[in-house]
DNA sequence: CTTTTGACGCGTA
DNA sequence: CTACGCGCCAAAA
């Protein structure tokens, strides 16, 4: 952060490196946390991130538990890789089950420090 | 100032 | 179950 004003993105990446080890969240879970209107946005801030980030950016996937696919086909497994490493378990069809391995978010006590008003994730409709 | 560019989610058919 | 469309909006060029 050397910008003197945080930008939405700054806000995201707060929020994802509050994921713990072993666990995951979801683009729209992040997106409802910092309000930040969009799951996309999510995605569009981790798509900034340079090698070596402090962010655990692999602890963010999409609605259904999986691995959303960039430009760079091979980035897929490596995250895969590094979640098994964390003890997080794929599914037959390369899913993660959120009753498990879901992150519930926050604790409420930080969401306050940060400002954020928000309910507790209801979680994926489907 | 305008244009381009993206790691998504959900409703509907 | 799959396919498709649309909303979503910041940041860099």
């Amino acid at each position: 952060m050397n910008t003197l004003k945080a930008t939405v993105y700054e806000h995201i990446l707060a929020v994802v490196r509050l994921i713990p080890k072993g666990r995951v969240a979801s683009y729209g879970q992040i997106a409802w946390i910092v309000n930040a209107a969009s799951p996309r946005m999510v995605g569009y801030a981790l798509a900034g991130l340079p090698d070596g980030s402090d962010v655990p950016w692999q602890r963010v996937v999409n609605s259904q538990g999986g691995i959303s696919p960039r430009g760079d086909p091979l980035s897929s497994g490596r995250q895969q890789k590094l979640l098994e490493a964390e003890g997080v378990v794929f599914g037959a069809d390369v899913r993660i089950d959120f009753a498990r391995f879901g992150w519930k978010g926050p604790d409420p006590e930080w969401l306050v420090e940060q400002g954020y008003t928000q309910l507790p994730w209801p979680g994926p409709r489907r």
